[in-house]
DNA sequence: CTCCTGTAGCTATTCGAGAGAGTAGGCCCG
DNA sequence: CGGGCCTACTCTCTCGAATAGCTACAGGAG
């Protein structure tokens, strides 16, 4: 591979001059002289190093990002906002699947840091620390997205969980339902906890006591979800309305719905927490929590950029805002996928 | 950050002893000073620089992945397996998002070819081959998946798009249809017309003649197959049955089918070419063509291997075969989302 | 002519680790 | 006792680029 020193030799010029006109930086070179090295890096077709400069200036300029899981298509979306976004900035993005494992975030935690990454956008699996301490012990910059995990000493980005529950559960209501069931997350993820208590405080707030046997508990998959949909409308008292914690899970609660023989939303009203671009395209269409992706990777990208200048400045917490996208599984008149409400949606070829 | 220097001052050692040990070289080192080195490690929390050690070796283990959308579920399923797979090799997954703009593409090419990447997984976009050009001259191990570009000097792993047209559209005619109409995908994206080639195939062989006007192609989209459908839909003679190129795509259909009021299967039959997970979960079940995404993510890592080591070696071809995965949309019986044919979605916590 | 200033370019050091070549010291053997 | 050989280290150069600090030189002022 051809380095710097050929393009001096080429150019007749000493390595430094090479390194001015690449980095257009402050020093100032004759407009012959750099034309003589512009000339030389084309004719060898030089690629500057950047492992070799990451070395000399301590620098990377690349983001690390962890996710539970690529493959859910939240984590997916947020990944392609965040690695737009470094991309802007001059950044590259390396990816990490912690598959719902401490131990393999703690894994790949360790791996970044000794690539000397710049900053480390982490998706908490929720279910354990150490990689998270790890990140806090080595001073990278950092921030924790999408799920807290209390006491870790990191900035974090996430949602107003909490608010999304209730104002999903109040749209229930609002259409008269009062048998609400709520399909939820395992109880140890924080984000999981505060959509449930969103649902609870809402029917509190409505005088409807809220019924134990109408709330399930499980992992936020398509099949954990079909299965706790269906243990409920089998029950001797089935729920009229449903509350999915996550649009992967309501994907389980139609599914579980047409098992029963439930028709959507006539027999069963849903409403559901946006991680997936597919809300606008099931029949019909699920009313959901939008939330502001895109919001969440700039913010991040943001927060990392602020600790990466001021590695010393306290962490931060955003809780960005929720709201609530009506279509037509909770009751209302449903919406075309083409009448704008498909916001996280793009155009343009793509698929496999 | 503490280096190989600080560990051999306080062991007491030279730098050279301190590398032996870290890297379990076949260098011998006596256990009581291998001891006394690794507890300096320890006390220190010294951690190797791999960009040191990458400038040093000319390698960096790390493998670049370029996608046209990482959001698309059937790119986000390759990222992950692909992710896991370097990861058991020792290689971590730099990720980048062309958008579909080889443009962008070409741009994410250089960043990599600077980083000195080990090696390249490209899903081309399909529409431009500076990129691909540029990696073949790069002269970095390189690999395209899901899509091929005519006359690029590269390995690529596909699948048999041709079959996996033919079948689906075989599977329809058994059922007795005889107007099937083709969502296709861009015609200038190979698989996109391999994919279309094997419907035409599979009619003409049943002794039916492709009708122009049951043929759509636009883009992998779920909004350009809705649009699309809805025409078919609503023409003179509408198709009974339907093979949508991409499960993306068949969701429009779906949604489509919804706006016009036909039922699926019983007024409109569909079968798909499975790029989402997301098939088992819709009503009725979406009968699909299966791509083995792990294979292909682990057929391209090999292969990338395969050139690292040998560089010399002349570009290979692999097409792996794919199946038909029958649920309801066709018009068999439908099955249930645990009864095992879910292998693309996986059990645990995770999502947003 | 000397002195000063500013411009343009060069020299040398540095980042952290890998690894070939070199060496101190101990042991064995004739 | 000296030579040969092994073990267990150490020395030193190198990877490719950034950059502080130095020098050469031209031109203007006095």
């Amino acid at each position: 591979m051809v380095s710097r020193d050929d393009v001096a030799r080429r150019a007749g010029v000493s390595t430094a001059v090479v390194s001015y006109v690449v980095n257009n930086g402050p020093r100032r070179v004759a407009p012959a002289t750099r034309e003589r090295v512009l000339r030389a890096i084309a004719e060898l077709g030089y690629r500057p190093n950047s492992v070799a400069r990451s070395l000399r200036t301590n620098r990377t300029r690349t983001i690390a990002l962890i996710v539970p899981d690529i493959a859910d298509s939240f984590f997916a979306q947020f990944a392609r906002e965040l690695q737009t976004r470094a991309h802007d900035r001059g950044f590259t993005v390396l990816l990490a699947n912690a598959m719902d494992d401490p131990a393999s975030e703690l894994d790949h935690v360790k791996v970044f840091i000794e690539r000397r990454v710049d900053g480390i956008v982490v998706a908490p699996t929720g279910l354990g620390r150490q990689g998270l301490d790890e990140i806090a012990d080595s001073r990278i910059a950092s921030v924790m997205v999408d799920r807290e995990m209390p006491g870790v000493r990191s900035s974090s980005v996430i949602v107003d969980n909490h608010h999304g529950g209730y104002l999903a559960t109040r749209h229930l209501l609002e259409h008269g339902h009062t048998r609400v069931g709520c399909i939820g997350g395992p109880l140890e993820i924080t984000i999981a906890a505060d959509r449930s208590r969103g649902w609870r405080q809402a029917l509190l707030e409505a005088g409807v006591e809220p019924d134990p046997l109408l709330e399930t508990h499980s992992s936020f998959s398509r099949l954990a979800a079909y299965r706790g949909t269906l243990r409920l409308l089998r029950a001797r008292r089935p729920p009229t309305a449903i509350f999915a914690c996550a649009d992967e899970q309501a994907l389980g609660v139609y599914r579980a719905a047409a098992t029963v023989g439930a028709r959507i939303p006539d027999d069963l009203a849903v409403v559901s927490f946006d991680s997936a671009s597919t809300a606008p395209y099931l029949t019909p269409g699920l009313t959901s929590i939008r939330q502001p992706v895109a919001q969440l990777a700039e913010r991040a990208v943001c927060r990392l950029i602020d600790q990466m200048e001021h590695p010393d400045r306290a962490p931060t917490r955003d809780c960005l805002p929720v709201e609530l996208v009506v279509r037509g599984s909770c009751g209302c008149p449903d919406t075309e996928p083409d009448s704008g409400s498909h916001t996280t949606s793009k155009p343009g070829p793509t698929s496999g």
